[in-house]
DNA sequence: CTTGGGTCCTGTGCGC
DNA sequence: TGCGCACAGGACCCAA
């Protein structure tokens, strides 16, 4: 489920929590999450000052002061909650006896609620990290595909799950000359090239659905036989819609009074995915949003707006 | 090289 | 009410 935007918006939600701050303790809780965590791990991180939060498609990147990065991949159901002093106390929040807790969450795209400051560990709660400000950022993951690993901040680039990635697609390295040449002579559908993170990095299946629904192009056009033109308002298309889903993730984070967590993940903002059956949101068209399978992921278009 | 299918993991929601 | 199963999906892995 978090897909760049979402990935985005938690590095935001971080940043007031961490920037700057020591990391004084670290409880690791299992050995691994979706492979062996690096040896030492815990050890490795203890004590460090994160001197700046980065992202490289859906990969956080906590540069530490002994060089090395701390990375962290949300997978499917991973998300960070912080609770504690995450806003320093010069914004004066902690006013309550409740501590103000801000839910970073990947399934739900970086919310925020107030929760019982506790010190039990949750049931999927693998790593509780505390800095110097006593804030708590806990990593909990029900469905461990998440990842973290530790590398040299200098050679991030070469990084084995990297090393490879396509251009960011908010970048300037990322245009419609530069996926044209991605998708020549790809013989797999548009679905699976905009998939596949060598050719543009950060999306994700919904993300897919949504840029390409709003270029107008069927999920299931060879990816190679795209005209440029159509490339172009693809592109165009895929920078506005994550560019709005961010600035959707900003607010939800900003928002206290939605402090339940049950916001739904952007919901409002999709125009097909997930709306099987519903009626096209061009109100010319008069289709209904349909949903197939591909490559055993559903994919949501309007068989009237995508050709 | 490209392409497609299988796999991991667990909570949720549905049908019977 | 309870059980079983399909589904969610990021990214690796392997076979063709």
């Amino acid at each position: 489920m978090p897909e760049l935007p979402e990935v985005e918006t938690v590095r935001r939600g971080l940043e007031p929590a961490l920037f700057g701050r020591r990391l004084v303790h670290v409880e690791q809780r299992r050995p691994d999450l979706r492979w062996k965590l690096p040896e030492r791990f815990a050890e490795r991180l203890t004590g460090r000052r994160v001197e700046s939060l980065g992202r490289r498609s859906k990969w956080l990147l906590l540069a530490l002061d002994d060089g090395m990065s701390w990375m962290i991949h949300l997978g499917m159901s991973g998300r960070l909650l912080i609770s504690g002093s995450c806003q320093s106390e010069a914004e004066g929040l902690e006013s309550g006896r409740q501590a103000a807790m801000v839910r970073a969450s990947g399934g739900q795209g970086g919310d925020c609620e107030l929760a019982q400051a506790t010190s039990m560990p949750g049931k999927h709660d693998h790593l509780v990290v505390t800095t110097d400000l006593g804030a708590t950022i806990t990593y909990n993951d029900a469905r461990r595909f998440g990842a973290m690993d530790l590398w040299p901040t200098d050679a991030l680039s070469s990084h084995p799950h990297l090393a490879r990635l396509g251009p960011e697609p908010l970048g300037n390295a990322f245009h419609a000359n530069a996926l044209g040449a991605a998708l020549a002579g790809r013989k797999s559908t548009i679905k699976a090239a905009l998939l596949d993170q060598r050719i543009v990095a950060g999306l994700g299946n919904i993300y897919v659905c949504e840029a390409l629904y709003r270029a107008g192009i069927h999920p299931a056009q060879q990816a190679g036989r795209i005209s440029e033109r159509r490339i172009e308002v693809l592109t165009a298309e895929i920078r506005a819609t994550l560019a709005e889903a961010i600035v959707a993730g900003g607010s939800t984070l900003r928002d206290y009074r939605h402090a339940d967590g049950d916001l739904g993940y952007f919901q409002h903002a999709f125009r097909v995915y997930g709306r099987e059956g519903a009626r096209c949101a061009r109100p010319v068209c008069g289709g209904t949003v349909r949903r197939m399978t591909q490559s055993g992921r559903s994919t949501f278009y309007c068989p009237r707006c995508q050709r």
